[in-house]
DNA sequence: TAGATTGTTAATCGATTAACAATC
DNA sequence: TAGATTGTTAATCGATTAACAATC
């Protein structure tokens, strides 16, 4: 678990070697940084400081400002970063600043919250494909999308290059849709029911888990 | 920011002293071992190790052995950990062993799916109160909820005692919920919009996050 | 100029990991 | 017994923080 960006020292502008790979830690900060951004952006803020910033994510500020000068020096004295700017390095960073598409599976409740709701389209992501198994659905609009049938999953995902998958089914139906997943090439998984899905090591599932969120915030502002 | 648990010496037996308080990454990531715990319970589980669940949770197996190991010997060597009292010594860690109320804000299609999920049932949250703004929706009933006015949002806290409140209001009006949560004194918010929002220092606001979890995966697994 | 905030250093602390004896 | 997995050590690496000069 080498980590490539160092600590800081022969690195003054933008060098992210073609091979090298930031730290786990790294990269999941600048991911919570782009999601503040993009949406203070949206607020129509034009420049954010390390403190704000801060207030946000609940990292460290000066952990902040040590993770971006890593890369170069995007901000300004006195004044802050411009986020129109650090929102474009970032994605630089993260190699993330294209499209990617995804298929959302599921078109109960919480799968026409997720297709009516904009943010994953914030972020570059673009919701090609609604499937489910129920007849009663399929063929039913949601938003600009059409249920489809979940067995043309695998054509699906190569016309439409689907890089992930969102799960937004009932938890008895998550693994054989992951199954279906994993069979098509899918290696990213968005898992919002409960289930402990069974993967492959070369796929990489995250699960939503807003109770075990508020656990942890229960500890500390409960007790 | 002193860590109370101490790295494991004169702690053997279970040694969380009163005043003490787990620091922030033992309490996420005991909080994270609750939620897998939890779930292969209810498929049936009896024992897990902590190699199965360092696969679920992406947390290094030595790591989850040692913040076991800091609170007492739960562990049986060869066979791994009795799933139902890992819950229960968890829990008491974490103090969070009880029963805990939540208002949940919004009763469109993500406030219907969150109400007749069990997300939150399984770790000892109840949603008690679910409340929106739009008179259409006054007085309809979600599963064993009746949809109230906001304006009794500050009765229903003291009343009910409600510890938590969850948006699943469109973004534009969550700021104002907000404001009437700090009002009526609960200082743990989960967000499930995508707005930054204002808070006081001794209120925490934990925002979901979706698309920026996924920039993440996408980092690793697709570069 | 005065105030604000970055970029950076240096010091400390916690997380991570490999390795392995203990033991079920 | 043989195999598996915990509990624990020791060594390393990354995160965290305070502090402050640089500079907008």
């Amino acid at each position: 678990m080498a980590n490539p960006t160092g600590s800081g020292q022969e690195e003054n502008s933008l060098l992210i070697a073609e091979g090298e790979r930031l730290s786990l830690g790294v990269a999941a900060r600048l991911s919570r940084y782009l999601q503040v951004l993009t949406q203070a952006r949206k607020m129509g803020r034009e420049t954010i400081s390390s403190q704000e910033l801060s207030e946000y994510t609940h990292i460290n500020p000066t952990q902040i400002r040590r993770d971006l000068s890593g890369f170069g020096k995007f901000g300004k004295r006195g004044v802050g970063y411009r986020i129109e700017f650090l929102v474009e390095e970032i994605r630089k960073i993260l190699r993330t600043a294209g499209h990617h598409n995804i298929a959302l599976f599921g078109a109960g409740k919480l799968g026409e919250a997720i297709a009516n709701s904009d943010v994953f389209a914030d972020h570059g992501f673009e919701i090609v494909a609604l499937f489910d198994v129920d007849p009663a659905r399929i063929g039913k609009k949601v938003g600009a999308l059409t249920v489809r049938d979940i067995s043309g999953l695998k054509e699906a995902v190569k016309l439409d290059q689907i890089v992930v998958g969102v799960l937004a089914v009932p938890s008895a139906a998550a693994q054989s849709v992951t199954d279906g997943l994993v069979e098509a090439g899918v290696t990213v998984i968005f898992n919002y029911t409960e289930q402990l899905l069974q993967v492959p090591p070369e796929v990489n599932v995250h699960t939503s888990s807003p109770a075990a969120d508020l656990l942890y915030a229960l500890y500390f502002y409960l007790s």
